[in-house]
DNA sequence: GGGACTAATGAACTCGACTCAGTTATTATA
DNA sequence: TATAATAACTGAGTCGAGTTCATTAGTCCC
């Protein structure tokens, strides 16, 4: 057995190497089955080391994921930009949350049971993104409104809360490890389910700018007077 | 300081007891902060007993929301046997769902948080009852289809992850303890919406029409001026 | 080549879940 | 009432994983 002397690396790059082999550690294993004696012995270093690096295990895990989210939403808005018209891009809302669930389960399996179980969660990027990005289907929801294609006479918070929830119900299964699903298929039924609940069932009638004014009076009133709630 | 000697119970009665103050204490604490220590000094034994009647502290947590679980569903079936009509059953089981969840914070967040990330989910009875209760939701869903109430051109499975998906998504934030919702708005909204995208498109009364909405802007405005408190 | 800096070490420590050989309280039997 | 059998309960200890820190030793620069 040799005693292999590690060469001595700058900040970064042990860093870098050490959140490197985490993911992969973490991914495979899941957050408690891993181990820092492992992560470290991979990492070619002693367990202590990692915690000149990182605080904990956690923060080491929420460092690993944060950086994750990032390389996986960098190219969003690109690819929603390209796409026009209401349902083109609430569909790639949702396909795009359904297929990152297909591809990366080991990454949204460690979010889902273990980041956001934590109290930490709320400062972390992860919180803030996923933020932004249901955000920003509630604005193409709330465009559709303005533009006369949906209705609003229902609350959006609830509607986004049906589509993200939704996503995350129907790929379980398949986080378990026990099924599969379609991320084309599943976007397809909920985005028609979308639709339909919120789309016009008949022609504009002519009272219909009234009444949507009178929406958009209520709305203003609610965010002036109801910023207290999410 | 006294050392009172425990005087000895029958196994059923000391097990009840343990489970009592795991009970207390999981949902005051939440899983990792309460520790098998405290259970016990609360329940007046030595952290040993607890093994004689439990596995682990998993499966101490298991037992305690199984029949916690149990407890809660009693009822379920009696009341909607009472109901009539899909829109009352459908909504009933929504509303049921988010009630439960508002009023059982600290249970769910356990189920939520904890249980169902464990590989030993599936053989828990927790696992069970839930899949029977979401089979209940798609047989009023499908009984509306044979009824020719309902379309049949949507997954009914879909449908149902985006409401039960739907009703934690929107719970969220109040199951991490920084705001509230209303089980009763939250349903009108969710049962809406799988209706309209269930239901075959009947050309509506345009009065009809109008006077819903109407009232739907009353009702969010009424929310509105009530959000302070919310 | 020597001093300053700091990456890296590894042994020790903490803290909580869990174990088990042994100790009684209780019950059954004589 | 005495005694044996049973099973509830004890508590001191083990174990294992995360975390700490005083110390060691590459690396850079003058």
């Amino acid at each position: 057995m040799k005693k292999k002397r590690q060469s001595r690396l700058p900040r970064e790059q042990r860093m870098r190497e050490i959140m490197q082999v985490a993911e992969q550690v973490f991914r495979d294993k899941g957050y408690s089955e891993a181990l820092t004696a492992q992560i470290a012995a991979r990492a070619g270093v002693v367990e202590g080391t990692i915690y000149r690096y990182f605080p904990g295990k956690r923060e080491l895990l929420i460092r690993v994921v944060e950086q994750w989210y990032e390389r996986i939403l960098a190219d969003y808005d690109q690819q929603l930009k390209r796409l026009q018209g209401t349902r083109a891009r609430l569909r790639f809302m949702i396909w795009r949350h359904l297929s990152v669930i297909h591809n990366e389960p080991g990454m949204c399996r460690l979010i889902f049971n273990q980041l956001r179980a934590w109290p930490e969660y709320r400062r972390t990027t992860v919180f803030d993104l996923t933020r932004e990005y249901t955000r920003r289907t509630l604005e193409i929801l709330q465009q559709a409104i303005d533009a006369g294609e949906f209705r609003a006479d229902l609350p959006l918070r609830v509607v986004r809360d049906m589509i993200y929830g939704g996503v995350e119900h129907h790929t379980w299964v398949y986080l378990r490890g026990e099924g599969d699903f379609s991320p084309d298929a599943a976007a397809d039924a909920m985005t028609e389910m979308v639709y339909r609940g919120l789309a016009h069932a008949v022609p504009e009638a002519p009272e219909e700018a009234t009444l949507r004014r009178l929406e958009a009076v209520a709305r203003r009133l609610e965010q002036s007077a109801g910023s207290a709630t999410v």
